[in-house]
DNA sequence: GTCTATAATTTGATAGAC
DNA sequence: GTCTATCAAATTATAGAC
């Protein structure tokens, strides 16, 4: 992707951040780039296709940001930091987590990518658990894996509502707490 | 408030559970109920006033459902019960985790009761907590009930994402299990 | 690649008749 | 309380010049 498609993304995604799908137009990206909306249709035909970049980008970056499970000495707080260190940086909730409140009006291969980033990121948990607790039961791993990214998309998300990064913190210590 | 705007509240809240507060007009709601969009405004004058007063009804009606934390055996089986019936009800998410996740771009009214419902979330758990585990300390008890809150609200909306109630079984299986 | 110009639709909202 | 009629603004999107 070259160096306008990219600004424009980065842009909507902010928009996106700030409220949702329905929150970015094409307009108001091209004022904010300095250019006009004909020019955002010639890198992205349609808001879909912009809608499917732009969850394709955020997803593949949060997902390599997060490397293997194995490289990392505790994969649980390295997890746990991830989200607050997004909190701080955006002072905004997860992009997925507000694309998927969306769900229902958002297009289906949007849709499509918000689902397979839920399983990749119970499926790095999985794998991450196992590395830290290596005596945990298959079955509570899973369970486990299930909860914590709810509890931090969820967390995330109302943090975000109350200005309160407090209430991630509390949320990730408590996980640390009681997952043993 | 009367059956009309009864009715009209309703249906808003139902379109804000499909694709948030962005995807409901008075337009869609006047021809779902059979109506011209004036009428609508006759009720609400503003998207706002609408907004406040369906946020109001949905927080009222949640809290009261949930009743006294005391009045029940197990406080937290019941209010994750409280979640899974909702899903299965409604087969979506929760109308202020939905909100929340585009509070950027919500009246700031709507935004203080969106505040208002989180606190009161949490002190209720706190509350139950209290009843059901009375020996657990003061200070777990209220990162468990900021957790607890965030988990179901998180794992209510991926679950309505990908369309499995079992994501928040799973995810109510595990509070229970972990929270002593 | 970016522009001007424009089309078709939708939105929140109001005035005034009945 | 509901209607018709209407407004100004915003939205997604396209055609064609430069």
């Amino acid at each position: 992707m070259n160096g306008t498609a990219s600004s424009i993304v980065e842009c909507a995604l902010r928009m996106i951040r700030e409220g949702g799908y329905h929150s970015f137009s094409f307009r108001q990206i091209a004022t904010e780039l300095g250019v006009k909306s004909a020019s955002i249709h010639y890198h992205f035909p349609t808001k879909e296709a912009l809608g499917v970049a732009l969850t394709q980008r955020y997803t593949c970056e949060f997902l390599e940001g997060l490397g293997d499970p194995d490289s990392h000495g505790k994969p649980l707080d390295f997890y746990i930091k991830a989200f607050q260190k997004s909190l701080v940086t955006h002072q905004s909730a997860c992009v997925c987590g507000v694309l998927a409140a969306e769900a229902g009006r958002l297009p289906q291969p949007v849709r499509e990518i918000l689902e397979e980033f839920t399983a990749k990121n119970i499926q790095w948990l999985k794998k991450g658990l196992t590395k830290q607790f290596p005596e945990m039961a298959l079955k509570k791993k899973s369970e486990a894996a299930a909860a914590i990214f709810s509890a931090l998309e969820g967390a995330i998300t109302f943090a975000a509502l109350t200005d309160q990064p407090s209430h991630l913190d509390k949320v990730g210590r408590w996980i640390k707490d009681v997952v043993v």
